[in-house]
DNA sequence: CTAAATAGTACCGATGAAGTCCTATTTGTT
DNA sequence: AACAAATAGGACTTCATCGGTACTATTTAG
């Protein structure tokens, strides 16, 4: 269906949060309760965000996320790779020739590449996807101002809309 | 995981061996075993894009499928939107509001959009990810050269395999 | 008439997404 | 020191979709 699972959803509104606070230090509890999402799911999110070095973590009370970076350094493509793994626009992008040594007959990657017609054009493609994702920071996805009625504080952005 | 489905590529495939041959009529059967493609599949495949009109189909002996409409008006966001559904970024972002009337509290879209911060940026992103798709058409992807035919092209391949 | 092709659709196994849960470990507070 | 609040790191379950197969019906050239 080509969509981003809701994981980078989830994802990107913890880090919109955390870029919207730059300082503060927001505990998963707080920004589950806040969007309403799944807890245990958040936790494990921001899990992978950190050990990615896209967030920072402090524990213990009083802990909680911080940017690890500025948002204008964390691209839409770090956070897919993050939580999604990597972008694949099709299956012989990440193609490595790992062949089994005894049966060099069997390709474990994708074998249509041999006789394939699109591959290399669409290697292009696949290569300016990543560059369009790359290009998309969490500073213009927070900039562009109040989207929803809810935060009172989303209503600091410039210029609504 | 961000990636095209197995049943795109193959559509790609189809879609760009017609491309090379624009007055013969292939037949899936032709394809698959061009292409290895397991025919069926293939089958299911092009009756898919028959339905949207990417191609046209002819029946009975020495029928088969040819492109619809020239290559260029050919667009990698109409390929997938007919074998792999719509394309949606996000969760959201081809929300209605449409609610069991019986019970108003369940919303049957995303129910973050009345707190997600992300929302409309988001959508910007989106547009602009379908923009970018709509841009790629079939010709762009059979274009930059005669790829097909030989490996002699292939040899160019980063693989090496 | 027959064989070769598409049209439509139902079906199945495997994979991954979405979400839960449990057990450490760290750390501020009392 | 004890406790509670938070993260770290997993394993686990459920369910939808993907990849692929199969079957029947329809069209049509020879």
């Amino acid at each position: 269906m080509l969509a981003l699972t809701r994981k980078t959803d989830y994802a990107l509104i913890a880090l919109v949060h955390m870029a919207q606070d730059p300082e503060g230090c927001c505990s998963a509890r707080e920004i589950a309760t806040r969007y309403r999402v799944p807890l245990p799911l958040l936790m494990n999110i921001l899990k992978l965000l950190t050990r990615r070095g896209l967030a920072k973590s402090a524990r213990g009370p009083r802990g909680g996320y911080t940017l690890a970076v500025p948002a204008g350094e964390i691209s839409l493509y770090d956070v897919i790779g993050a939580v999604e793994g990597p972008v694949q626009l099709v299956q012989c992008v990440e193609y490595k020739p790992r062949q089994a040594p005894d049966d060099p007959l069997k390709v474990l990657g994708c074998d249509l590449v041999t006789v394939c017609p699109v591959h290399s054009p669409i290697q292009a493609i696949h290569g300016k996807l990543v560059e369009f994702l790359s290009g998309v920071t969490l500073a213009d996805v927070v900039a562009p101002g109040g989207c929803c009625k809810s935060a009172g504080q989303l209503a600091q952005s410039p210029l609504g809309a």
